[in-house]
RNA sequence: GGCCCUAUGGUCAAGCGGUUAAGACACCGCCCUUUCACGGCGGUAACCCGGGUUCGAUUCCCGGUAGGGUCACCA
């Protein structure tokens, strides 16, 4: 009985696999285990993977999964690596592993092995990649999108785009038909669509499973019969034995326990689906060729969305059917954002702000998008960082029992607040470096006027950024460039209103006194006292007190006749230090500006 | 609908059987100050509901409710 059953899958496998979806090498497992050895890691070492399609997205939550997978490997001394999930073509989009790269490359994420761009490798020595005592040298493995060269790949665990390992899945899915825990079902789309609107009509569950696997007993000779006929068909796991092996092997619980690294153990009810293991075309699904290389690429952890627990049974099931140890699963918390009162998981298609473009364009240093998403990310991260300001992020150490469960609500103000704080540390000619580089793809007119003289707006976005309470306005390109284009005669505009105490037959006698009285060379202290007496000779108080105390005996005071200047000299109300702004305008600028306020009709 | 996850102020969150229930952002007030920003001080504001367990529940268990995720030959 048992060798008739062997017979039969052994016939099977070999009409499979010699057939339509022979992929030549047909090697054994036992082949690639030995190719693919454990890894020669230290005690504890993280291995991690990022596992994109090409679609052509990159967007925040891929970066949040990505800079946690990242920070796991690197804190542990283990590896990170990138691998191309290609296995639906349709999906697939041009450029985009090169874009894919980039992105993460802007926001300080890199990889120690798998793809990437062919001039700038991976990470190179000094990190966890040099301790690896890897099988063998770099192999650079056939890459199917890599047209002009622009992509490599280093690592001894590839390919790492999943499109070239047909012939590793093929491999692994001919040993689940071997063991009769696969089989070939030629359901087709409208027969499974039929099937679906029955179910649900009986309200039971929708999907090939039990009674409705039409094909989990089908004989080699009835496979062979439609297979000749041309009937496309698909590999499906058969749930059933596969769970009736387990049982054997005494795990026979009607539930699976799993201990996520985020949220602690997890229980739900055992896969019962005949998932597809490999579509009509041969490529297998996410499923299988997840289970298939993380296994052979000896991951440890698998860090990934919320989105992906459902799917945890089939993962589970999978590995088991294969024999294979599973890794440590981390669900992380998906971001949402309010809509309409509601909160909901944001969406690529309809919100922008998941985009990692949108930041860019706003001009988020990605120093700040990094350190917020951190805040968000592990709950202790904020009060590290109070209390060492200035250590890299390197040095945080984070750990997935931190990491939040709940859904979080992406905050603007915090990103906000937490952006002013990381620009604040960020010395003025390299701040001036990322106005620059952000004006030159977003605002060509900005770029024109800033470049002109990059130490000039160095120097501006230096204002009072010195000494113990340094001004913590700067938060974004777009507002920064909001705050400093009155420097820019051509962006220069009198916007703000000229205080109220002051009549305006006084602007003239101000602008007047105060020209008369200006000297380029002035310290601040010897400048603002000119303006005191400025301020008395017409009538102001010469401090604000006096003018409270009194309000009577005076028109205003000081405040109000530097208010004139303020106006002047950037156009509007509200300003840093005049001092500062006048001594990088240049005594020229200054006597211009001066004169235009008084010429402006009141 | 099934399965799963989650539930502390507007937001992000500490807490892990006994606390005046931290902190940050936002908001409000005051101080500093030539405006703004920074900074300092103070303030408003929270344990979803109902049952248990317990001497005692925000904390543990069960049920409900709410929000979210997911149910493809997409990942």
């Amino acid at each position: 009985m048992e060798s008739v059953r062997e017979n039969k899958n052994e016939l099977m496998a070999e009409l499979l696999f010699s057939g339509s979806w022979a992929s030549g090498g047909q090697g054994d497992p036992s082949y690639f285990e030995k190719k693919y050895p454990p890894r020669a890691l230290p005690e504890g070492a993280a291995v991690t993977r990022l596992g994109p399609s090409p679609t052509g997205f990159i967007h925040l939550g891929n970066l949040y999964t990505a800079f946690m997978n990242e920070k796991l490997s690197n804190e542990t001394g283990g590896v990170f690596f990138l691998r191309i999930e290609d296995t639906d073509s349709k999906r697939e989009v041009e450029g985009a592993v090169e874009s894919l790269i980039a992105s993460l490359a802007h926001f300080g994420v890199s990889f120690d092995e798998g793809v990437a761009l062919a001039d700038a490798g991976g990470k190179g020595s000094g990190t966890a990649l040099a301790n690896a005592t890897t099988p063998d040298a770099t192999t650079p493995g056939a890459n199917p999108l890599d047209a002009g060269g622009i992509i490599t790949e280093n690592g001894a665990y590839g390919p790492y785009y999943q499109s070239a390992r047909t012939e590793i899945y093929h491999a692994y899915a001919r040993q689940l038909v071997l063991k009769g825990l696969a089989y070939p079902c030629f359901l087709t789309e409208d027969e499974i669509a039929r099937m679906r609107e029955g179910q649900e009509a009986a309200k039971e569950m929708p999907g090939v499973y039990g009674g409705y696997a039409l094909y989990r007993g089908i004989s080699p000779e009835g496979a062979r019969e439609r297979i000749e006929n041309g009937e496309p068909y698909v590999l499906r796991l058969n749930a059933d034995a596969a769970n009736a092996l387990a049982a054997e092997a005494g795990d026979a619980e009607p539930y699976i326990n799993v201990d996520d690294g985020i949220r602690g153990r997890l229980s739900m009810p055992r896969n019962m689906m005949d998932v597809v293991v490999l579509k009509s075309d041969g490529i297998p699904t996410y499923h299988f060729a997840h289970v298939v290389d993380d296994h052979l690429m000896r991951t440890t952890h698998v860090i990934r969305g919320e989105e992906w627990m459902p799917s945890l049974p089939i993962h589970i099931a999978l590995f088991g059917a294969l024999g294979f140890e599973p890794p440590t699963y981390c669900h992380s918390t998906v971001l949402m954002k309010l809509d309409g009162g509601k909160k909901r998981k944001l969406s690529k298609r309809k919100d922008p702000e998941l985009s990692l473009e949108y930041y860019r364009a706003e001009g988020y240093h990605p120093k700040a998008i990094l350190e917020y998403l951190l805040t968000v990310i592990n709950s202790n991260f904020e009060e590290w960082r109070a209390e060492n300001p200035d250590a890299p992020i390197a040095d945080f150490n984070m750990t997935t029992e931190k990491m939040g469960v709940s859904g979080i609500l992406f905050d603007l103000d915090k990103l906000s607040d937490v952006s002013k704080d990381v620009l604040v540390r960020i010395p003025a000619a390299e701040l001036s470096d990322f106005m620059l580089g952000w004006a030159s793809e977003y605002n060509s007119a900005a770029h024109a006027a800033m470049s002109a003289d990059p130490a000039m707006l160095a120097r501006i976005l230096d204002i009072g950024r010195g000494g113990a309470k340094p001004r913590k306005d700067l938060a974004y390109a777009k507002q920064i460039w909001g705050f400093i284009s009155y420097f820019y005669d051509d962006f220069f505009e009198v916007a703000g209103d000229l205080p109220e105490r002051v009549p305006s037959s006084d602007i003239a006698h101000i602008i007047e006194g105060y020209l008369q009285g200006y000297d380029h060379a002035d310290d601040r202290d010897l400048w603002f006292g000119k303006i005191r007496e400025l301020a008395e000779d017409l009538g102001y108080a010469a401090k604000p007190k006096d003018y409270k105390k009194e309000p009577d005996r005076y028109k205003g005071h000081v405040g109000d006749v530097s208010a004139v200047l303020r106006i002047a000299l950037t156009g509007r109300a509200e300003s840093p230090d005049l001092y500062e702004i006048q001594q990088i305008l240049g005594e020229v600028r200054v006597r211009e500006r001066m004169a235009n306020l008084s010429k402006i009709p009141a």
